[in-house]
DNA sequence: GGGATCGTCAACCGTTGGGTTGAATATGCC
DNA sequence: GGCATATTCAACCCAACGGTTGACGATCCC
């Protein structure tokens, strides 16, 4: 009854939860990439990121777009932008501080195995 | 080596993942709370309720003080600053969109259930 | 002391999540 | 056609999650 169906926050914040789809995010914000190349600094299976992957366009953090036998996957800021929503409403913080999000960025990307 | 160690990062996510506990978070907005009046609204256990608890202390979310034989549950909003920083680094979408925040209000208010 | 209230603990259960491996399905290239 | 590359599928494993129930330790109050 009144189907559960999962909020989309859920799906966002259970996304950005996992270290590795983090650091697959903070990838694509460089640039594109293919999956095989997302999939090469880790050190787990290909199947493994293909799932984070799967994950990420899930809760619309990303988009796969397939050309020939390579499946481009890009970066989808916006996704991101309700749930920035949500957690600004209770904090009422200084609105953005890209120092502390550099050091974010380096703090995940010196370790990124899992 | 290197400890594992989850980020920070994670259990502020995952425990944002569950709509049950931003529907708490919610609650905690308007006023501190005992644990029983917490779970008052929720069509399940006091003990489920508690543990929920638990999780949103453990991320840092909430704090939890004992007076008597109520323990008060205190929003901590200072703990969602990180997780905004870091995903306002991928947006910088408009800083804070407060109608649109009342908006997630109601809709989670509206179906707190589970 | 004794009864009611507040909250957690412990054990259990079913589902989900993150990972593996191996086979299968495209697609590109010669 | 035939082989290599790119990606997913399927089955499986184990740990963690969200929930339940019942017993338990504190605390308040009479």
């Amino acid at each position: 009854m009144t189907a559960p169906q999962s909020h989309p926050l859920d799906t966002v914040f259970a996304a950005l939860a996992d270290p590795t789809r983090r650091a697959i995010l903070t990838m694509l914000l460089e640039d594109d990439m293919a999956v095989t190349d997302v999939a090469e600094p880790f050190a787990m299976s290909l199947a493994a990121i293909s799932k984070h992957l799967a994950v990420l366009a899930e809760a619309g953090l990303i988009t796969q777009e397939k050309r020939g036998r390579v499946k481009w996957c890009k970066l989808e800021p916006d996704a991101l932008r309700a749930a920035s929503v949500w957690m600004q409403g209770f904090g009422q913080f200084d609105p953005v501080d890209l120092d502390a999000f550099e050091r974010f960025l380096e703090a995940e990307l010196d370790a990124p195995d899992a």
